[in-house]
DNA sequence: ATTGAGACCTGTCGGC
DNA sequence: TGCCGACAGGTCTCAA
């Protein structure tokens, strides 16, 4: 379930649940998500209470009472499951960490596959973290603009998709609304990078289509996983292989290719 | 500095 | 039904 626009969705719907209540006991069930568990990760969640429940790109950050910060990532099949207080409470085996809370609430981070990622960090190193300090900016944010992709994008070979992808220049695409967005901007996949930016570094027309493209999909995102339940409409070329193109008057075909290990789906058509 | 390949781990699906 | 390979929405590390 995991790139911006799920992780936003999962945020909406279990902050409800977290926000102002204490943290009253904390199941870890196993301590080895992605990397090891911090030293006293329970002991330093006990008796907190959530102050606030963000989302960076495609991470979830709760703060606490003690200034700490709860960071959480979905990896590639994290999720959470709310059960209602008093409810008969069933642990999946991959319910890696529990939180019981004030309210009597049960939130379980459940991740299969245990790319996910769960820390505990002090204020000083949730400014200085190696990563969550250098991502780029939020897509969805005015800081996300035509100049900002045109600078990052200046003189580099990587494909367009590549860049995407990079979250330290734009942080909370994936595979899935990276191909949306470059066929809604009709623009290639595989073109570089470079061709967004004059060799000084100015946006040309297609950064201002691609910065457009991806707020509107995400958006789009955002709001069909909140409500829509669909799923004949949702992508316009990913998992669509084979399939018509759905832009209006083309008549090309999805093809998919791999790019740095991973599918890319595209209309060879439409997008240049 | 950039870039691509491989690794991490588990589940699911299609083909034989 | 059972086995096997291919593949999956993310990120990190490593080598070129």
């Amino acid at each position: 379930m995991p790139e911006l626009p799920e992780v936003e969705a999962s945020r909406l719907e279990v902050d409800p649940y977290f926000t102002r209540y204490r943290i009253d006991n904390v199941e870890v069930r196993r301590p080895d998500l992605r990397d090891r568990f911090p030293t006293r990760f329970r002991e330093r969640l006990l008796g907190q209470t959530v102050e606030t429940f963000a989302r960076r790109a495609k991470y979830l950050l709760a703060t606490l009472t003690s200034d700490e910060t709860l960071v959480m990532h979905f990896g590639m099949s994290g999720s959470f499951t709310v059960s209602p207080a008093g409810g008969a409470l069933e642990i999946d085996k991959h319910d890696h960490v529990v939180f019981h809370m004030s309210s009597g609430v049960i939130i379980a981070f459940n991740d299969p596959r245990r790319f996910g990622l769960m820390t505990l960090l002090t204020p000083r190193q949730l400014r200085t973290h190696p990563v969550l300090s250098r991502l780029g900016p939020e897509p969805l944010s005015d800081d996300f603009d035509a100049p900002t992709l045109a600078r990052a994008c200046r003189g580099r070979k990587a494909p367009l998709k590549a860049v995407l992808l990079d979250q330290r220049v734009v942080a909370g695409l994936g595979n899935i609304y990276a191909a949306e967005a470059l066929h809604v901007a009709g623009l290639s996949p595989m073109r570089a990078a470079s061709a967004l930016a004059t060799a000084d570094g100015e946006p040309k027309e297609a950064a201002f289509r691609l910065v457009a493209a991806v707020k509107a999909v995400l958006l789009r995102a955002i709001s069909f996983q909140v409500t829509d339940r669909d799923r004949s409409t949702r992508f316009r070329v990913y998992d669509r292989e084979s399939l018509r193109c759905l832009r209006r008057g083309c008549r090309g075909t999805i093809a998919r290719r791999t790019q740095a290990g991973r599918s890319t789906f595209y209309c060879p058509a439409c997008q240049r």
